[in-house]
DNA sequence: ATGTCCTCTCTTAGAGGA
């Protein structure tokens, strides 16, 4: 099965682009990021007619997440990260799917930093890995797919040394990410390709598309429990040079068929 | 500093966010 994170950078004024994409790549589930839009905008009826199902969570102007199934039935676990009841942003969502729990995240941009938005994504990091160990410790299969705006290592960046100051490539969200992967997380795309510049993203400014400017922000976990059927991963980065398209382009992975899916 | 493009509003221009 085919499973795609894609940041859209607003659901409604990037719809056709999202529509076309999805006819395209055909993709069984979908996580996105960045709907911009209040609950009872998101364009479920548009995405039902291409036979998908979806849970979003949804906020005004900012943020909001959303998964796509089409043919395995959703059950919602979670619409909030544990950790703080104050926290009103819609960042993350969370599946039981085809027997996986997928969890759809959207980690906070910080900048600039340092500063309070810098400080609640640190926060906001801490009770994603503090949940991330809880999923770890049930033992089943889960994937933790999304937008983590964190530039893992030098390899995801066109130039490092204009990023150093960047909430995205900060030495403490880097430590943090690693800490994560290291709590026996697989990062599919890296785990399939440990040397090539693979990026998920391109900058609106200075033509960073046409240059491959870029930088990989968008990532797949995986548990133990289906790391070992991860059979293909990629970049439709193509989609990034489409009219009024997103400055993400879709991540994709292929999972080969579960013990008793 | 700048660049671009989204959404929303004290709306058709500017602010805020990324």
């Amino acid at each position: 099965m085919k499973i795609a994170t894609y940041n859209i950078n607003g659901v409604n004024g990037r719809l056709p682009v999202l529509l076309r994409w999805l006819e395209e790549a055909q993709p069984d589930i979908v996580c996105l990021q960045e709907l911009k839009a209040i609950q009872e905008r998101f364009p479920v009826n548009e995405i039902g007619q291409l036979g998908y199902e979806a849970l979003w969570n949804g906020q005004k102007s900012w943020n909001g997440v959303a998964i796509l199934s089409r043919g395995f039935p959703m059950q919602l676990v979670r619409d909030r990260l544990p950790g703080d009841r104050n926290d009103l942003h819609s960042r993350y969502l969370e599946v039981i799917v085809n027997q996986m729990l997928v969890g759809c995240l959207y980690l906070p941009n910080g900048n600039p930093a340092p500063g309070e938005k810098f400080d609640y994504k640190m926060k906001w990091f801490q009770r994603l890995k503090a949940h991330a160990k809880y999923l770890l410790s049930e033992q089943v299969p889960v994937i933790l797919a999304g937008d983590y705006n964190v530039i893992p290592t030098e390899l995801d960046v066109y130039k490092p040394e204009s990023w150093v100051t960047n909430a995205l490539f900060m030495p403490e969200p880097r430590r943090a990410y690693k800490s994560l992967v290291g709590q026996g997380w697989t990062d599919a795309i890296r785990h399939l390709y440990p040397e090539e510049r693979i990026y998920t993203f391109w900058d609106y400014f200075r033509k960073a598309y046409e240059r491959n400017a870029g930088l990989r922000l968008d990532h797949f976990l995986l548990s133990p429990q289906i790391s070992g059927r991860l059979s293909a991963a990629g970049v439709d980065r193509h989609v990034r040079g489409w009219e009024k398209a997103s400055d993400h382009a879709p991540v994709w992975i292929l999972l080969e068929d579960g013990e008793s899916a």
